[in-house]
DNA sequence: ACCGGTAATGTAAGCGCTTACATTGCACAA
DNA sequence: TTGTGCAATGTAAGCGCTTACATTACCGGT
């Protein structure tokens, strides 16, 4: 048993007795290498347990073949297939990808990215548009390549691919409207930095303003955990003035003010309808099925992927990809309930 | 603007009028360096953005600081709270987490682990025990320090933090057959490639061969998805000989039964009791709630982190730990009707 | 005034790899 | 036979960093 912790290429050449330059190329370039001496180093690799060191690899090449994403949060599933369509598309190119969470907290984002970088990421994928001053900074003077997802906007420098938070809460809330609800609660999510959940409380409020007769009687903000979403629509019934229909910053939001609603023994929707964001599996399960909005997160991975290999590679396809949202009316909403 | 992609410690030498060396003490030991120099150094660094190359720092130190979590997949919220709570005990010790998927596929398993070795992961958390013998020996003659969750194993020559999934599986069966139920309907998950799966089939089976008027009247497999756990029991109960109860690889399955169960009118639990593996967010929120069993997803999470710093210390700790599941009885599982 | 000690800094080697360039050996044409 | 060309291989420099060792400057004690 060597004591070398990690066997290197000089090792794998000596025991092949060719030189390194040599098992280097039998590595990248197998064409370039005799039959004779590729089997011999094959056979050296698999004896060593070799692996090449990647760093020493990137150091010589100045590419790493890497890039990385930075998400919010892996606790929920609003991401997860988003980025494991991301996944397979880089995958498909041979690039690796390094995944790292935030919290939601941007001095946490930009750390990660520092270390991603510093890892070797060529490029960046990046959820929504809160970030810090010093990170846009450290972006733009290091031309570190990212786009930016889950969001969308026109016009700004920036890559996005992704939807417009804001339309799509807009369009949910008026048909929501359209069932003729008239006070309407919102169970928005940790709005302080994260721009997504403003947007989509922002949308929503909009399009009740937009109804003369129709006003938001409650706002509250929550985290995206379900027990957060079932306090916050306890305290929303709490008040008088109820509304008669719930507009939540997303699924797990709407699961929780679901539970929370049948726990007073309110009767969704004829009582109370509710409404969630983002269709994630959870949606159509929960009793009755959720009346959600359709994110098309796989869509939006697969595009974020493409891109962003682009960008690397130096097209600086700034276009964008907008994607739309589907409307998803399922049992929990209904018509509002006649004056009782 | 600088034409250099990334400024590199030379640069911010040059700008500073120090020595690279005088740089590279400043960033890891900056009292071996004067205040002067110190300040320009600081300064240099935010003008030109930069950002040490970590593989160059690997290859001079030999250390990376980084280990490698390979999970079966992100989509479900299966390893989400677990492998948050594996990170964030990481990070406070200052090391970075890699994170890479296999989608269950042992062939892509050992693939992501040499990308992860070769990105500089001096260590590796692994689900599972279901591993190409290749991968095994990698790990071997490599000494990778490794630790294996989701799964306990006694006297093997691995180090485990996890729960025994035969157990925690028996014993749920043990509580279903309290119930009075005698026909029992298993929908496991998918035991190719799955040593938990298999696991949890097979604790069900037994405990239900353990009792001796009652019996298994169907066992399917079903991918962990909502459809394919709705599929699967709207298979077992096209069959004759329908089964009162029915005990599911996980939630995400169980939750696809339910859907199923009340397709077909079926009044859970007075006609059909159903029962799941995980304690995700889910199962409290259907209705009725699901009985399920509890993995201590993040204690699980903060022990293995906490051993595999150790291992990769130098600190062979091979005892590995073991978790206790807890059987969590909701709405979802009552007692056997009565012969109708 | 001189010396030893110490703090601050510089010099240069080397980590594991790739690659331009040099070398070797051999087949084949003339 | 001699040269030519090409395939296979070797040599060595250099990627960005750390660090042992060397150097410098300046301190206080005598």
């Amino acid at each position: 048993m060597s004591m070398k912790a990690r066997p290197t290429l000089q090792d794998v050449a000596n025991l092949a007795g060719v030189s390194t330059a040599t098992v280097s190329r039998a590595l990248n370039d197998p064409d370039k290498v005799g039959q004779a001496a590729r089997d011999r180093i094959d056979n050296a690799i698999t004896i060593l347990g070799y692996t090449p060191n990647f760093g020493a690899r990137a150091l010589a090449t100045n590419q790493t073949n890497t890039v990385g994403a930075i998400i919010p949060t892996l606790s929920n599933a609003m991401f997860a297939s988003g980025i494991q369509a991301f996944q397979e598309v880089l995958s498909e190119a041979g690039v690796t990808l390094l995944i790292a969470t935030s919290g939601y907290d941007p001095e946490n984002e930009l750390r990660q990215i520092k270390s991603l970088v510093s890892q070797g990421a060529s490029g960046l994928l990046l959820i929504g548009n809160d970030r810090l001053d010093e990170t846009r900074k450290y972006l733009a003077t290091r031309r570190t390549p990212h786009v930016i997802s889950w969001c969308y906007h026109d016009g700004a420098n920036q890559t996005y691919v992704g939807f417009d938070n804001y339309a799509a809460a807009y369009d949910a809330a008026r048909r929501v409207l359209a069932n003729g609800h008239k006070r309407i609660g919102i169970i928005a999510g940790d709005c302080a930095t994260n721009d997504r959940a403003r947007a989509r409380r922002d949308g929503a409020i909009a399009a009740v303003d937009d109804v003369s007769d129709a006003q938001v009687v409650h706002v509250v903000q929550a985290p995206y955990r379900i027990d957060a979403g079932r306090q916050a629509c306890e305290e929303i019934l709490s008040f008088a003035n109820r509304p008669t229909a719930l507009i939540c910053g997303n699924d797990v939001l709407a699961a929780g003010a679901m539970i929370a609603a049948r726990g007073l023994n309110l009767n969704i929707p004829d009582d109370i309808s509710i409404v969630g964001f983002d269709d994630i599996g959870l949606a159509s399960v929960v009793s009755p099925p959720m009346t959600t909005v359709r994110v098309p997160q796989i869509e939006m991975g697969r595009a974020a992927a493409a891109l962003l290999l682009d960008v690397v590679a130096g097209k600086p396809d700034l276009s964008g990809v907008r994607l739309d949202t589907q409307f998803i009316e399922r049992g929990s909403l209904g018509p509002a309930p006649t004056k009782g």
